[in-house]
This record gives structure tokens, C-alpha cells and sequence, in this order.
DNA sequence: GTGGTCTAGACCACA
DNA sequence: GTGGTCTAGACCACA
């Protein structure tokens, strides 16, 4: 499900929380479907299941799943979290509109610019 | 030429340097046209010569400007300023990118709210 | 601490910026060791507080001082001027060494005559 | 005798004025030795004469060579000349020798470097 | 006239 | 107390 890069330098759990969510985001772990179970990631990863429980902690914490005694963790309702995540993300859009528009770039070549580096995130995409 | 806002916390030679060098970077200010002098900006803007002084220093260390002494001062060649500001900008736009794309967010849609952000800024513009 | 030069023709501030840095060059103001307060330099030497402050202020800028508020200013890690500083110094010398070769200089000749220098400046560095 | 570089911008003049002063500093050229004619160095280089003239005009103005009507050009007695460029020669080493104290390099680095910068200019020079 | 340096002295936020 | 900002006003060298 996940891997885990031994050259990243953050905590392990910080990494298996961003994979997760990020699986959340974009949708590919859909509400309500099941998570592995903390003794299974950890064997998966070959890490200690406290890491694992860590990361879960965190994430129900912040919205991400929601844990069910004895039966297991489970993915949560996130749209209000992803509409958050949007507005953050069109706020930022905004700000760089308006250096952009500073600097004297043309509508187009904004455009053109804001496209091309999105493809170049799917090529990025598809490797992960 | 410029107008300064008392609402504004930040130090006057500060909002100084920022209207200033926006101006250079919208390429309203072109290169080598004389700035106000000293003096006359001061008295312009109703505060004390060295304030705007120190403005001008700042401006000249960032090489937005150069001064000739008993001449004035003068727009820089800010070309090099300006890819380094549109290198940083792209950096940005590049993670934004990621990010949509990892929220699930559609090229279209991107590129869509791309525009919009971008209109309104010109509508922006337009007031100042 | 510092004594400043009547006779010599650059701006006091400079003058302040050039001991104080040679002090930390020399390693004789060693890391995070404070330097007195803009105030007590200002009583010290006789001069406005205003020029201690614009010495301080280039200072922090370059890299050699670090100030907080309230606080005082302190020395800051120089060990990345210093390799600048001798990179340049180097650089020079290897041009020197070029020119002496091209004058027929031989090797000798060229480093006793290096040793003397050096123990020159030894002698003035104890009149100081 | 010597060779021009298509690469190098100064103008060619300059680079003949150079290379000639180079060899007669190194005493490759001796006294009253005959320099090539304007004519057949302007062949053996593929240029025009008056470059070459120019280059000669300015090396009997700097004390370099002197020329006979009718008989040619030769080298001129330039003890003078390196008497100086060694003088020059020292006056730097003497305040690259304060920088270097200033810096807290010990005698024996700054004689070491000294050393091998020189042993590198005679490998350049031997390519050359 | 111009930029640049400096003094004298005020006020601010902060520790 | 500390650094930081700002005003008011002086003087300098230079074009």
C-alpha cells in the first residue's frame, strides 16, 4: 500500500501520515473503507507497530479516520478537510496571480505555465 | 508618485522600497529614468529626507537603483531581478500544481481557477 | 574596545564596520560573545548613537553580527566569511605567484620574501 | 614566437603588446636582442601590419624596446622595468600578508599556499 | 541643485 | 535597559 523512503529524513510516522492522507486526497481510499491494521503495516514495513499506532492517532486526531474498538480504523468523511485544503490552495493561486501580474506576465503565458507544470506533476505522478 | 498608508505597520522606508521597486518590477519605472530626488520625494510625501534616504541606500543595495552623486538617482537594469522573481514564482506554482493535482483537482479546473485569480487581480490593478 | 582615527578620511560608521570585523576575523570577538550596545559604543567614541546603529545594522546584513531586540547584539558564526575571505586571499596570492614566475623570481626567493612580509605584519599587529 | 587566442576579447594589439613584455620580464628576450619585424610578425600572426606597429609603438613608449630606422627594433635595457613590477609585486604580498594574519593563518599555511601556487604557475607555464 | 554623513533627540515595542 | 525607526537640521563634496 505504502513505501517508505529511508533517505527522508522526517520521523516515520510523519511519512506513513502524508502517504496516507494523501491517499485520502485524492481519493484512491474512499470513506468508510477499511485501513490495514496496525500489527499488518507495521509487518508490512518491517517497523514497530507503536510507529504505526502513532500515525493513526494523529490522523484521527485531525479529521483523516475514525476508529472503531476491536473491529479497526476506517477512513473518514474528509470533504470538509479537502474543501479546506482548496481554499488554502486558491488562496496561494491569488497571491501568485498577482506577482504574476507584477512582473508584467501576460494572461497567457500564466496559463501556459500554471498547465505545464501540472502535467509535469502527473509524468511525477505516475512513477509514485 | 507614490502614497504611503498610515494604516500600514510596517516602517515608511519599508512601504518606500516596496512601491518603489513594484513599480521598477511592473515596468512603469524603466531603466535609467530618474527618481524623485531625495528632497523632493521627502517633501512629497511629507516626511524626513533621511527616511527616504535610507529607502534609496536599500534600493541601491538590492540593485534596483544606482545614485550618482550630485546627479540623482536612476532605474537599474533590473532584468536580473526579475528572472530570479519569476524563477521563484514558477517554483511555487510547481508545488501548487502537486498539490491540486493531489487533492484530485482536474487540469481543467486548475487552469480554470488559474484564469479567474488572474482576472481579479487585473480588476485590482486597475483601482491603484 | 575600538578606537577610531580622526585623521582617516571614510565615514566613522565605516570605520566602526572595519575593526569590528577584523576583531571577529581575528577571532579575538569569538560566537555569540556580545558587543556592547549601540548606546554604550555611541558614549564610548564620542559619537551619535545613530552611527553605531547604521555599523551594527551592515554588519547584521553581511552576516558578522546578530541582533535581538531588547537584547543587545551578539557575534555571529563567521566561519562561512572566513572561508570567503580566505578563498579570495588565495586566489589572489596564486596570481601573485604567476607574476613573480613571470618576472623570473625563483621560488626562494619568492617565498622569503613571503616570510618577511608575514613577519612584518607580525610586528605592526603588536603596535596595535 | 607567439601565439594569438581567437578566444580572448582585448584586442589583438594587446595581446602581442602582453606576450612580448611576458618574455622579455622573463628574460626569454634579452638586451639589444632583435625583435621580429613589424612585416614578417604580421605575416607569421595572418595580420595586418599596423597592428603589429601599434603593438611596437606602444612598448617603445612604455620602455620595453627601442627601435632603429632602417635597422629594426630590439629589446631595451629593462632593469627599470622589473625593478618596479617587483616593488608592485611586493606591496601586495605585504597586505595580502596583513590579511592573511588578520585571519589567524599561521606563518607556516601562508608559506605553504605561497609554495604551491607557485608550483602551479610552473606547470601552467610549462604548458604554455 | 544632488547624494551622503552625521548629530541631537524623540518615541516605540519588548525583556 | 535593548535595538529600531523617525524627525529636524547641519555640513560636505561635487556638477
Amino acid at each position: 500500500m505504502i513505501l517508505l523512503d529511508s533517505r527522508d529524513r522526517r520521523p516515520i510516522y510523519e511519512q506513513i501520515i502524508d502517504k496516507l492522507s494523501d491517499l485520502m486526497m485524492r481519493g484512491i481510499l474512499t470513506k468508510d473503507s477499511p485501513l490495514p491494521s496496525v500489527r499488518s503495516l507495521a509487518a508490512d514495513l518491517s517497523i514497530n507497530p507503536n510507529t504505526v499506532q502513532r500515525a493513526y492517532m494523529e490522523l484521527e486526531r485531525s479529521g483523516y479516520i475514525y476508529s472503531i474498538k476491536a473491529k479497526g480504523s476506517f477512513v473518514a468523511d474528509i470533504t470538509p478537510l479537502k474543501e479546506k485544503e482548496e481554499d488554502r490552495l486558491y488562496e496561494e493561486m491569488r497571491t501568485l496571480a498577482e506577482r504574476a501580474a507584477g512582473l508584467g506576465i501576460p494572461k497567457e503565458d500564466f496559463l501556459e505555465k500554471a498547465g505545464r507544470c501540472y502535467d509535469e506533476t502527473e509524468k511525477k505522478g505516475e512513477r509514485v
